[in-house]
RNA sequence: GGGCCAGUGGUCUAGUGGUUAUGACGUCGCGCUUACAACGCGGAGGUCGCCGGUUCAAUUCCGGCCUGGCCCA
């Protein structure tokens, strides 16, 4: 027998399957396609646990759909263009993108990004991930990004693209536009100034009363406070809460900006904190995140205080082209000797600064290309609502997504490494000139443009410097697979996919583009079904951040307990939920490993290894018993495989092979074996079982499972691995055996347990000489007579009798059932569960009497039509029960439920 | 602030309108049994987040609140 080595059959399995390709799609097969639209995985570093358990549940989709005898496309692919890739490198390197030449720095990336995707694909092979290498793919390849650029064109053309003006973070002293991911917060102290906005009308006297309201030679007026008194001139609204006292009577006046020439109204919105400065906030263009918020929700003008080298534009009057801070120190010495300023006090404070230069961020305005996406939003919906989305309430949070949607897409980034945007502009009118889709793929910054001058103006032509956000590339992830615009025959067998696995993180961004994009594309949706997975949290359950410190190497846990222990926790997470990684789960998986080694190792001693057992003419009720319950297993796993219900599937398989088949089904024909009696029956089930559940484990756990096959299956069963093997089917359903077998089962638990609970080994044996019950219970048990004798090490003399036992009854209590008393009696069953309760002796004594009582016996429950009905017989009350013997002294009767057993007292 | 999800023994989790709420990890006790001591068996451990409502009956359904996760260009 060979020794059980996880570690040492990972190894071998890893690399034996990269040498066999069993993993590969087949473009001839006739086959029925089942196609994955893979994620691919962002080449920015390795992955983290979260991911690997992300993919793992791809594999075992991929795996498990394999055995149910489809050619599976599940292509191995990777991610590689966006900022988040520059920045990695910015810091690494301790440079800016402008710091060097821009094609250079797009190496540097490009150079990182292979470094990683090397590592990934070495972690996707000890993860037992079954990718496709055949037919691999990275985004920032020119096959690649050229089909970006031909989709953008085929919109351009179409009308759905424009260009328009757009907000972004800005930093003012580096001159360039940041990501979100490249805003850091540090804290600062800064001074609140209150400042006063007076009325531009004429205000009741009792209007006084309020706080944040005041009154002077000058007129009434509103205090509010602020950090950035240089934005006044950029003032658009001023907002109050909906549940302050003082919005009903603020609401819709008209306030004069101080030393501006300007009027804005006052609104409510919630977002207002009350508690913060005078609960009164004025609305700039643009000094913060939630002023954007405010800016697209009232639709204000986007008129900028700030220009992009942090200097005052010409709508601050005679502050324009001083530096922020200058500014802000004038306006406060002007505000102060005019009279506009109440107080100042100092604000610890929160900001967003640029992470290299740490100069505070500023929104600027830009001109960007936009998508369309506001007149598409039915016609997302509709395809989304074609596709089975699991779980279901994921596709309720892309509906809320959609329509809430606001604003068109902003695709273009003022960034390097990246497809390119494929089109020059006329230096003098702008007008652009879009790429020819047969020259595609091309880099305006390199290449010449198709015409020589602006068919316009004739002006000159420049490349676009722009480059696409990561979203437009991998939002054409099915094009790609599917042979979109490159071969049509089999676009036409491959597309719509069958199935996009995916986080819920990205639901906004990677489902909703994809669906929108491949939709305006083909006019069809893009896949059939959407697998939506959760998010793997640190053990502590906050978030994995590289950042924070907390991430967990897959690796690592790999090396500690082995490839499937962890698979074994990626499917105990629920799929769409929120999951810490738990190293329990882990722990327990190698419990789970070792234990089905274990059972398939006594299986296997146990019977012939060259030729598949013949099914007998004549199965024995035991094993009739077990294979019904593992046909329901089959039947209960595959419909829950098919609903990606992973976390589920494995608790059915687990439960099944711990407990029913090893704790009980093993121990009871164990004897049998040795004594070789019925052993063609038991060999059949035990070939039957053994292959059916390791087949059923092995989407799951494939190194084991293959290594297990390998050493016992493969001669009998003919498959050159058990993950091309087929799915088990189920086998027989045979009520009357499974009602048998399970009082057998609980028969010869119960006794264990017994003797369990007396101090006996399991294994003494036991001088019960005999097992009374009724008629109908021993009719259950009386087929599997061997069996029960010899797991309970039963003497040869020990017989079943269907009567009971000279015994005298005592009634021990009475229990009322109030799942059948409730419905009947409603708002009196209360009082009548009580009484019973309470009553139980005068009960007792009426029961010991009559054999039953009836309704009339209970006084809350006298209803006339009931008055006669037996409560025992018709389920309303249940009596518990104790024995005495009677007569004999030589031997002792002990009761389990329904049995009474007779055992010679020593 | 909005949308979706979750809150169940020490920790993590399953599940349910009706007697005694599932399992794992940990913990405690007993046991080497011709598959398994890296194992088996048994025990202890819970106001099912809080407050209200519907109902004869709520951990489960409904409403509100609190806490956490994801997303909000």
């Amino acid at each position: 027998m060979t020794e059980y080595d996880q570690k040492r059959i990972e190894r071998k399995w890893q690399k034996k399957w990269q040498e066999m390709k069993i993993y590969y799609f087949d473009f001839d097969s006739d086959k029925e396609t089942y196609s994955i639209d893979v994620p691919p995985r962002y080449a920015s570093g390795p992955l983290h646990a979260g991911h690997a358990v992300h993919y793992t549940h791809i594999d075992f989709a991929a795996r498990y759909k394999r055995m149910r005898g489809y050619n599976v496309f599940f292509p191995l692919c990777f991610d590689v263009n966006g900022i988040p890739i520059e920045e990695r490198v910015e810091r690494k390197m301790n440079i800016t993108r402008k710091d060097v030449d821009r094609h250079r720095f797009i190496r540097l990336c490009s150079e990182f990004a292979e470094k990683n995707i090397k590592t990934m694909i070495d972690q996707f092979i000890r993860l037992g991930e079954s990718m496709d290498p055949s037919i691999y793919y990275q985004t920032n390849k020119e096959y690649y990004r050229r089909l970006t650029q031909i989709s953008f064109i085929l919109l351009y053309n179409r009308g759905y693209i424009y260009k328009g003006e757009f907000p972004v973070n800005w930093c003012p002293r580096c001159m360039t536009a940041m990501a979100d991911a490249e805003v850091v917060y540090v804290d600062r102290t800064t001074s609140l100034n209150t400042i006063k906005f007076y009325f531009t009308e004429e205000q009741p006297e009792q209007v006084l009363k309020y706080h944040g309201i005041g009154r002077d030679l000058n007129g009434m007026y509103v205090e509010i406070a602020t950090t950035r008194p240089e934005m006044l001139p950029s003032c658009q609204i001023v907002a109050v809460h909906p549940s302050d006292e003082r919005a009903p009577w603020l609401v819709g006046q008209t306030l004069k900006v101080p030393m501006f020439d300007k009027k804005v109204k006052i609104v409510e919105d919630e977002a207002v904190d009350p508690s913060f400065g005078t609960g009164i906030v004025m609305i700039c263009t643009i000094g913060d995140k939630e002023d954007l918020r405010w800016v697209f929700k009232y639709k204000l003008p986007i008129e900028m205080s700030i220009n992009e080298e942090g200097k005052m534009t010409k709508i601050c009057g005679i502050y324009s082209g001083m530096k922020i801070e200058d500014a802000r120190k004038k306006i406060i010495e002007d505000l102060n000797k005019k009279g506009f300023l109440i107080k100042q006090q100092p604000l610890q404070q929160n900001i967003g600064v640029c992470w290299r230069c740490k100069t505070p961020i500023e929104f600027i305005n830009t001109k960007q290309w936009f998508l369309k996406t506001l007149p598409f939003k039915k016609m997302v919906l509709e395809n989304s609502n074609k596709m089975n989305w699991y779980p279901r309430f994921m596709k309720t949070r892309l509906e809320e997504w959609v329509n809430s949607l606001e604003w068109d897409w902003v695709i273009s980034r003022q960034r390097y490494f990246a497809t390119p945007i494929p089109l020059w502009e006329c230096e003098k009118c702008e007008h652009p000139v879009l790429a020819r889709i047969e020259d595609c793929y091309v880099d305006p910054t390199i290449d010449n443009p198709p015409i020589e001058k602006c068919p316009k103006c004739g002006g000159k032509l420049r490349g676009c410097e722009d480059v696409f956000d990561t979203w437009m590339d991998s939002s054409i992830s099915p094009l790609y697979n599917t042979f979109w615009y490159r071969d049509n025959k089999k676009f036409e067998k491959l597309y719509p996919m069958s199935l996009r696995p995916q986080s819920h993180d990205i639901i906004r961004t990677w489902a909703f583009y994809t669906i929108l994009r491949c939709t305006l594309l083909t006019g069809e949706k893009p896949f059939e079904n959407m697998m939506m997975g959760g998010f793997i949290l640190s053990e502590d359950g906050t978030p994995m951040h590289a950042s924070l410190g907390n991430v967990i190497d897959p690796l690592q846990i790999i090396d500690q307990y082995s490839t499937d222990a962890f698979r074994c926790y990626a499917a105990s997470c629920a799929l769409g939920e929120d999951n810490p990684f738990r190293h329990k789960d882990v722990i327990r998986g190698t419990r789970l490993l070792r234990k089905l080694w274990n059972v398939e190792k006594f299986i296997f001693t146990n019977i012939d290894k060259k030729t598949q057992p013949k099914k007998p003419t004549k199965l024995q009720d035991i094993d009739r018993w077990i294979l019904t319950k593992y046909s329901k297993l089959v039947k209960k796993c595959t419909q829950l495989m098919d609903e990606f219900n992973y976390s589920q599937t494995m608790k059915e398989i687990e439960y099944f092979l711990w407990h029913e088949l090893a704790d009980h089904y093993i121990e009871m024909i164990k004897t049998s074996i040795y004594n070789n009696k019925n052993t063609e029956s038991i060999k059949y089930t035990l070939y039957t079982i053994g292959l059916g559940i390791l087949k059923l484990f092995a989407p799951f756990i494939p190194h084991i499972t293959e290594e297990i096959y390998h050493l016992y299956f493969k001669k009998p069963d003919k498959h050159k691995s058990i993950h091309t093997s087929p799915w088990p089917k189920p086998v027989l359903i045979d009520k009357e055996a499974e009602e048998k077998g399970e009082h057998v089962k609980n028969y010869i638990a119960q006794i264990r347990a017994w003797k369990s609970k007396q101090g006996i080994p399991l294994n003494t044996p036991i001088k019960f000489i005999a097992t009374y019950a009724s008629k109908q219970y021993i009719s259950k048990i009386k087929s599997s007579e061997y069996i029960i004798k010899t797991t309970l090490k039963y003497p040869e003399k020990h017989r079943f009798i269907p009567r009971k036992p000279d015994v005298e009854e005592k009634i021990m209590a009475i229990t009322p059932i109030p799942s059948k008393i409730g419905p009947e009696f409603k708002q009196k069953s209360k009082e009548i569960i009580q009484w019973i309760n309470k009553n139980q002796n005068m009960l007792t004594k009426k029961l010991e009497k009559n054999g039953d009582i009836t309704w009339s016996d209970i006084p809350p429950a006298k209803l006339e039509k009931k008055k006669d009905e037996y409560l025992i017989k018709n389920g309303y009350i249940k009596i518990e029960k104790t024995i005495k013997i009677r007569g004999k002294t030589k031997s002792t009767v002990l009761q389990f439920n329904n049995f009474y057993i007779e055992t010679i007292n020593t």
